[in-house]
DNA sequence: CGCATCTTTTGAAACGTTTCGAAATCGCCC
DNA sequence: GGGCGATTTCGAAACGTTTCAAAAGATGCG
């Protein structure tokens, strides 16, 4: 393998050395159809030789750039790097590329930029876009997004079974005896009722099952703020009120760090229960050990990137996939002392 | 906004609809010199009636594609969050994206298909990587390199202070009374003598110190497989030994979470000292409570991010940025029993 | 008012691919 | 050996920008 230096190498230079035309050149670079072997053979060594590499510019400009976008919200999240890992896998070994496009600020920004011809098909994470722009989107490029409860027509879905995850943390809290069980979730934002974002379903989820319970009365919600440090706070909050709660549920794991980080730091590690979501590794650290939701995190990631290449082959009625959710029983929550 | 659907509005659209030629429009929309204010006027209106969004591809074959690309090797360490963080936040506000890059596999490639012509810059987080390849690269495209510890130059390097921050470490467990002190890191391929990753400077200032101190021959290092939970195993390797460790320093701290939790699940949390690196937001968490040396990962990826926009800037002679390295001491640095 | 000097605007040529129809080459059979 | 398909190769036209030199239009000055 030569070392490319100065000028790049073109299809031309490649096409030159070979001593065939342009043409050949792409289509031997794309396995393409009616190529003899004595061609093939010649343009590979000049491949070789010159160390050329495609533009991938052009190769977009012309067609397809092979290089499929993934959309996060919050870098450090770490439900995202599950969701990154399983995509990753899953576009290994195609000849696609990933790459991450982290948002800041507005998430249309973000997602227009990665249609603006970077790459072939998208899959995003963002709970506060409006679905017929997305429909919109879709139109343009394939999509798939994650974590939404809708039912699309123009793109694919990977959601998590919010619902039954929701469920299965509160009847193990009710089977340890809580009944004062607070809901720590996130931001107004992203908890709208009726959006569909998993946070505004757990949310949901949360309050059904209290009413259904007759405890009605009892529901106490509080919001973290953006920064993630904030879950602390909210957790004080709700440890200062006149009725605290006896089990808080988080919206996820990272959360609920917050949430035994200030209950430990007021000296009262153990005496709360606390749950999580997402079931990040961090839950199963025998120093967290937290009980938390399992999602599939990866799975998520590997399958929303499946469908995508799918797409990319062709496919165009909707599809969607629906990860389980299965409670995994840890420490933190702790038995009702009541 | 009108939202653009079906084929996609090119400049030449916007060109036709207000009335003036392609090459205005070019203009006004890169806010080049020489056009009238009237001009100006009546070229953003046509944009924003059609919704027009320049192709990438386009532009990036012509000149630049303002993306820029950060590698990373492990979109899921801990340490990589805090750097893409930073290099988030120095990006916003520049014209430039941000995109990032996972790797998989060997490292050339993700560089590779990064300078194929997605990006205009590259910063690069490559221990593993040839120096004389990553100067040729660096003649192609402007590149940052994080965590290097040699003199290049044909790029720009961020590192960090891994001797002052392993000194810092040791005098802190000498200190506490520890000799039989362990380092736990990373594996062979990542800590090869002379390569001037930040793991294999860590590693020889331990034993540096070691030496130093007179404990040459209570020097004893073991490695973690490449799976993170392999830290778990590395430290039932370490404490299995007939003189185990009555101090473990972790190359950073998503290995000392590990050690923690082989050391709790054994029951003997608190018994044994543990250090890790990059203070990563977990080792502040009172239940991990982790004494750790913060190198300032945030500011690591914004220097990296402002030095590799100076370099587009037209910057061509080589710059270092070389963060300092402080002591955070914390609960797990534990007092030596003996 | 004519000419020189600026400023504004334009046309056309890149950039490096892919694609499509046409040209060339080949093998085969009558 | 001429004719005919099938295969292989090629030339040229896209794709959507930017750039550069040149055209056109203002402006100022003598």
């Amino acid at each position: 393998m030569s070392i490319t230096k100065g000028r790049s190498v073109t299809i031309s230079d490649v096409a030159q050395t070979a001593g065939v035309s342009r043409a050949a050149v792409s289509k031997v670079i794309r396995n393409a159809y009616g190529v003899s072997p004595a061609m093939r053979e010649r343009v590979e060594a000049a491949i070789g030789e010159l160390g050329y590499r495609p533009s991938v510019a052009a190769r977009a400009l012309r067609g397809s750039s092979y290089r499929l976008g993934l959309e996060i919200p919050h870098v450090s999240a770490r439900f995202m790097t599950q969701i990154m890992e399983g995509a990753k896998q899953a576009v290994a070994g195609t000849p696609y590329q990933l790459v991450l496009a982290p948002a800041h600020g507005p998430e249309y920004d973000t997602l227009e930029s990665l249609a603006d011809g970077l790459v072939d098909g998208i899959i995003a994470i963002s709970p506060l876009v409006d679905p017929a722009w997305l429909e919109d989107l879709g139109r343009r490029i394939p999509v798939v997004m994650l974590g939404r409860h809708d039912h699309p027509t123009g793109y694919d879905t990977v959601v998590g079974d919010d619902i039954g995850g929701t469920r299965a943390i509160m009847t193990h809290l009710f089977d340890l005896g809580h009944r004062r069980i607070a809901h720590l979730t996130e931001p107004e934002a992203v908890t709208r009722p009726g959006s569909g974002t998993p946070h505004a379903v757990r949310l949901e989820t949360y309050r059904t099952v209290m009413t259904e319970a007759g405890l009605a009365d009892l529901i106490q919600i509080a919001r973290r703020e953006d920064v993630p440090d904030l879950a602390r706070a909210a957790t004080a909050d709700l440890l200062a009120r006149p009725e605290p709660p006896t089990a808080i549920v988080a919206g996820h794991d990272d959360i609920a760090m917050g949430v035994l980080a200030e209950i430990a730091a007021t000296g009262r590690h153990g005496e709360i229960a606390v749950t999580g979501y997402d079931n990040t590794d961090l839950a199963a650290h025998p120093l967290i050990d937290l009980t938390s939701v399992d999602q599939q995190g990866m799975e998520m990631g590997a399958q929303a990137a499946t469908m995508l290449l799918e797409r990319l082959q062709g496919r165009t009625e909707p599809r969607r996939y629906r990860a389980t959710a299965t409670l995994q029983v840890r420490g933190s929550s702790v038995r009702s002392a009541g």
